[in-house]
Order: structure tokens, then C-alpha cells, then sequence
DNA sequence: ACGTTTTGAGGTGTCGACAATTAATGAAAA
DNA sequence: TTTTCATTAATTGTCGACACCTCAAAACGT
């Protein structure tokens, strides 16, 4: 009977794994943002008890992703434009400089794993229209990788600890699809380039400008949300 | 005799608290780093029960200053010169780009006291011959009213709550003081006249070299020590 | 004497329960 | 009908206890 028990990594507690559960709710919207956190009724839904529960809270508040206040209890964070705006601003100024380290530290097999993504992207954006999947999550799997050459582990996990995650979050909530993706692929190619010839201060200017680029289509799209709103 | 009693605020909780005690004990070295950390004993030396330790510890491990393993216990973290060095790269750029949303957001009134503060660490410097205050934390008041000036709360959170406490950290356990009080000072009165002429691109530039050269000297240091260990 | 197993102590992970605080309900007064 | 206050219900903050895991020393066999 011991095939009926459900597959768990030991090297991740219990805590751990609903703080994962937790955040992929919420990063999806399953969990709405705003939206009251109920401890007993969370604990209950999940089958854990509430002081496991309140550890995955403590470093989910820790990340942002839900706030809280003594005696009131925890809720989803609610992301406003103008926190969206702060956060592509700190991405721009990290990922920049992730960049630049990038091309002093990935190895050769890095940069042509990463040209080889690069293509599995183009022919993913030629069979569907470029929707689903390149704009979701491929985006992410390029910049992660970016980010795993500049060999800067604090920046690594800021970035997909922190900062990633709200904007998937961001994503999800307003599905709104990774921007332009024929102009972000031959952005991300030039990106490469640079990388490949191993020059940093270029691989630096282009992330920023990319990234930046980026933060304008979603601040034209505040805009036009705030003159909807009045 | 209300004299006595404990000031408390009640609008933090007590696992709070006892997180914030816990992070400056940490930075301030009164728990060397890489000492393993026993919950029955640190609960009962604080009066508190494991539970609420519990949480505060998560806090800590979302922040860096604490590493657990999974049935193995937490320890306080270990800073080598690498990582230490990740950590100012970062500073650099976001220090950098806070600097220059500074230069765009502070009003008048704060850049006169940005200036007045500078004023005050002149006057320590010379009276106590560049020690102690300004050195330790004088450094850090300049940083975050700049930070508080960039009015990007996120950016603010990053390096406040995260590095800004790796970085106080290192300088206690290795008793380095801030760098070369006169020079240092000198940089943010440059920084300061930059900000007042609302040049945020100069005001960036100026913060990111004034960071590298903290950087510089501490590989420097780092390759002192490491040419001392062979 | 050396390597292996076992057993025990200490520590971590998880749970359920109580105390304190906040929210909800309803009764009384304006 | 609305407001206010009091009482009750629900939720949060905190605690102590138990099960499992890890590590080390003792016991055992070779």
C-alpha cells in the first residue's frame, strides 16, 4: 500500500512547500490580490496546521507578496501601477548590470545553450501566432539564464526570489502577454551578441534599454487604464 | 514606577521584535556568524517559545542572515569576500539609480537637510578625528535619505532591509570603519550639489563611483587577507 | 584494536489548545 | 430609522507537547 503515499521531497519541511503552493497561487491569481487570508480556514483547506501555515506567511510578507497587520491578519498584496512602475525601474538597473557581468562570466556552452533557446523561441512565435508559451514564460527562461552567468548569486535571488514573481503576478492578473514578441526576440538576439563578444558595457546598455522598453508599454497602458477609470 | 516598565509598541508584534533584536544582534556580531543556532536555547534566553522564534527565523532566512538546512538547524550566515563583493555590485546600481530619482523627486526642503547632515558629519569629523559615529553609522543616515528621496518604496525596502544589514554586518564583525572620512565626505557633498541641480544622471553617476571606490577598498582589503593565508 | 550496529539524548518539524484582540450581532436609546 | 453600546462569535498571537530525525557515544562482534 505503499505506493497510494504521495511523492514528497524530504529535503524541502512542509513549510516549505506550502510556501511554494502559496506563492504560485497567488503569482496565478487563484488566491485574488487583495483578497482576506483566513488562517484557519487556509490551514484547514491545505491540511496543515496554522503554525505552519504562519512560518510560510512570515516569508511570504518577507517577499512582498502578502502584507500584514498585527491583530488584522494578512491579505494578498495589491499591485498598483505605480509600485509596478518602481519595480521595472529596480529590474532595469539590476538586470542591466546582471547583464553586463553576464558577458564577462558565462561560458562559451552557456552562450550557445542560450542562442539555441533563442531559436526554440522563433519557431515557438511562427507555429502560435507568437501567444502562449514565448510570452508567459519564455521570457523568464532567457533572463534566468542571464542571470545564472553573472555569477552573482545575491542578484540571482532578488530578482527571481523577489521582483520576478511580482511581475508574473502582474502578468497573470491583467493577462497581459510578454510585450511585442517579435521586437523583444531580435532584442534578445542583439542582447546575445553582445554577450558573445564578450562586451559588457554594450550587453548592460542594451538589457536597460530593453527592459525599459518593457516599463513604457506598461506605463502607456496605465495611462490609458487611468482615462478609462476618469 | 511606570518609569520602569518597558516601553512597548503594540503595534508590532512580539515575533517582530523579536526579529528586529535578533537581526542587530546578528549584524552587530553578538551572534558570530556561522554559529549554529539552537531554537530551545535561544527561545528560553529571550522568554519566548519556539513558535513565535520560529517565525522570526523565516524572516531571517528570507533576508539572508540566517541559513537553514531542513532537519539539520539554522545557522547565522557566513560572509566571504565574494559574496560581500556581489553585495556592493548591487549597491552600486541601485544606490546609483536611486540617485538619480533623488535628483528628479526631493524636494527643497529635504536637500536642505541632506545638506545640514553633511554639515553635522563635518563637525564630527573633525572633533573625534574621523571615528567612530560617522564612520559606522552616519554613512548609512546619508544613504537613506536618499533612498527616502528616490521615492521608489521598493528599492527602498531592498537595500534597507536586505543589504544595507549584510553590509553594517561586515563592517562590525571585521571592525572596518567607513572609508577615508575625508574623501568620503568631500563625494557626498558632490553627490548633494548634483541632486540640487536636478542632474539625475550625474547624481547617478556620481553615487556609482562612490560606491566602487568603497568596493575597491574592500578588495583590496581581501587581497591583503587572502595573501596573508597563503 | 578496529569497524559496525544500536541505543539514547538532543534538536527540529508539526500539531492542537488557550489567551488576547478584533469583528459581528443584536438590543436599547436618540 | 439610525446610532450607540454591550455581548457574543471569530480570528489572531502565543504557548507547550509530541513525533521524527540527526548525531554521537556506547555496546557488540570480529
Amino acid at each position: 500500500m505503499k505506493s497510494m503515499r504521495v511523492e514528497i521531497d524530504s529535503s524541502l519541511s512542509l513549510s516549505d512547500r506550502i510556501f511554494e503552493q502559496l506563492q504560485t497561487a497567488i503569482v496565478k491569481g487563484e488566491m485574488p490580490s487583495g483578497s482576506k487570508i483566513s488562517e484557519p480556514e487556509l490551514a484547514k483547506s491545505y491540511g496543515i496546521s496554522r503554525g505552519t501555515l504562519r512560518e510560510a506567511l512570515s516569508r511570504l510578507e518577507e517577499r512582498y507578496l502578502v502584507v500584514r497587520s498585527p491583530n488584522l491578519g494578512a491579505r494578498v498584496v495589491t499591485l498598483s501601477y505605480e509600485e509596478l512602475v518602481d519595480i521595472y525601474q529596480i529590474r532595469e538597473a539590476l538586470g542591466g548590470m546582471a547583464c553586463g557581468l553576464a558577458a564577462e562570466h558565462m561560458t562559451a556552452a552557456e552562450i550557445a545553450d542560450l542562442k539555441r533557446l533563442l531559436d526554440e523561441h522563433e519557431r515557438n512565435i511562427e507555429e502560435n501566432q507568437g501567444l502562449s508559451y514565448y510570452q508567459q514564460e519564455g521570457e523568464f527562461d532567457f533572463h534566468y539564464r542571464i542571470l545564472q552567468g553573472s555569477r552573482n548569486s545575491k542578484v540571482t535571488g532578488i530578482l527571481k526570489g523577489g521582483l520576478y514573481q511580482l511581475m508574473r503576478m502582474y502578468r497573470y492578473q491583467f493577462s497581459i502577454s510578454g510585450p511585442r514578441p517579435y521586437q523583444a526576440l531580435k532584442e534578445h538576439r542583439r542582447i546575445v551578441e553582445a554577450i558573445e563578444e564578450r562586451d559588457a558595457e554594450l550587453a548592460d546598455l542594451l538589457m536597460r534599454r530593453h527592459i525599459r522598453a518593457a516599463r513604457k508599454n506598461i506605463d502607456e497602458r496605465r495611462s490609458i487604464s487611468t482615462f478609462e477609470k476618469g
